[in-house]
DNA sequence: ATTATACACGAACATTTGTTCTGTGTCAAA
DNA sequence: TTTGACACAGAACAAATGTTCGTGTATAAT
């Protein structure tokens, strides 16, 4: 891509505001959002990036830009656009350990992915879903056949909800994960009606954060 | 769908438009397409497509008519995954009727919405999502801050996770809704350590049928 | 008969909008 | 040192743009 920086980000401000807006900026709009404080330099770069092929300009129409599928080609590619592919990487019960991704892995080896939008799925890095099998989840309000999100992660911060695998009792859990003290973890439930447990850490194997479930019905 | 033929028109030539263009029509460019010499009138038939849900327009803004129905520009996108814009009308709680939405529903209720792709959202017809609050859902393994996605409908079928509203109990509840008689409906919970409800169908209204819960963390 | 609502219309207006003009600065090549 | 390409900038301008106002007609409800 032979773009300047200004020129990229002109274009990436485009796409997200067709995508938010459902018509494109005006060359004033896009000035603002780039800093550029001369509708004649907008208008410049507009050309440029007409001529290298990204947009399509309409002579004097209002917000004549519409963008060409070379962009839009490329947004389906760049993984900070719209739609996220999330690989279902496998299942998660109870009596396994989560499966783990390597990292980095390539969606391109995933047989099955489900398409969120980044209102679902905010969190940048190694994001992939497993579904739930069984109901032994449901103390984490997360059902047999949900859909749950994660990031692949080994540490946890206070207040996460983590896929945690407890080795003593073979067992995968989704909690809160609260470390208390050097010796001792604490697992909050989501559901508020139940006691949280306490391990020590080296009992504890952090699997993976989860950042959303789904439930289709 | 008791829009005029004028409304009709109108609503198909933006969709055409934007298709076309990438980007939607001027008043002007309605008015001349639908042969309405009054920008005047173009802004009162608009105001009412957007009171009926089909656009939400932006004031004051060049081009600021957005489709919201299933738009021509997810159709630009060459992916057979959709995004579709759920408007989020507001809070579900037990202690009240689930906010129900004109049908087509209205705009004015729709200052936020969240994007979802078709693989999360496959039915067809007015669909919204709704935000839990309070922990009175958690028999529905449904949780504060848990956003329901909704299908506008008042009947339901066996099986159907629905929002009902029980008049003589004065509350909402989500279960699955099985009609065992003609006196006499059973409500099950989701969560299938709970034991059913049952209730007389005149007890009863049908709010809404879920079709998808999204937590996220 | 009166009122309310829906739909329609032309005109006026303030603001927005894109293009063009003229000028400046930086940098690399000749 | 000069030249040309590229990028930037402010200002001016004509045309576009959406909203508002006042008015009219037809139909339904009171």
């Amino acid at each position: 891509m032979d773009l300047s920086p200004r020129q990229k980000s002109i274009l990436e401000f485009i796409r997200k505001f067709v995508q938010e807006n459902g018509y494109p900026p005006t060359i004033r709009e896009i000035g603002r959002a780039a800093n550029i404080s001369s509708t004649s330099v907008v208008n410049y770069n507009l050309n440029i990036l007409q001529a290298k092929g990204y947009i399509q300009r309409d002579r004097e129409v209002s917000r004549g830009v519409k963008l060409l599928e070379k962009s839009l080609l490329e947004q389906t590619l760049a993984s900070d656009q719209g739609i996220v592919q999330v690989p279902v990487l496998g299942r998660i019960v109870a009596s396994e350990p989560v499966p783990i991704p390597d990292e980095p892995f390539s969606p391109l080896d995933v047989d099955e992915s489900i398409a969120l939008t980044r209102d679902i799925v905010q969190e940048q890095g190694p994001i992939y879903a497993l579904q739930v099998k069984g109901d032994s989840m449901i103390d984490a309000l997360v059902y047999d056949g949900d859909i749950v999100i994660m990031k692949a992660q080994k540490e946890a911060k206070n207040g996460d909800l983590v896929a945690a695998w407890l080795k003593a009792e073979k067992e995968t859990t989704l909690k809160r994960f609260y470390r208390e003290s050097t010796t001792r973890v604490r697992l909050q439930p989501a559901n508020p009606n139940l006691k949280p447990i306490y391990v020590h850490p080296s009992n504890l194997e952090i699997q993976g954060k989860v950042i959303a479930v789904i439930r289709q019905l």
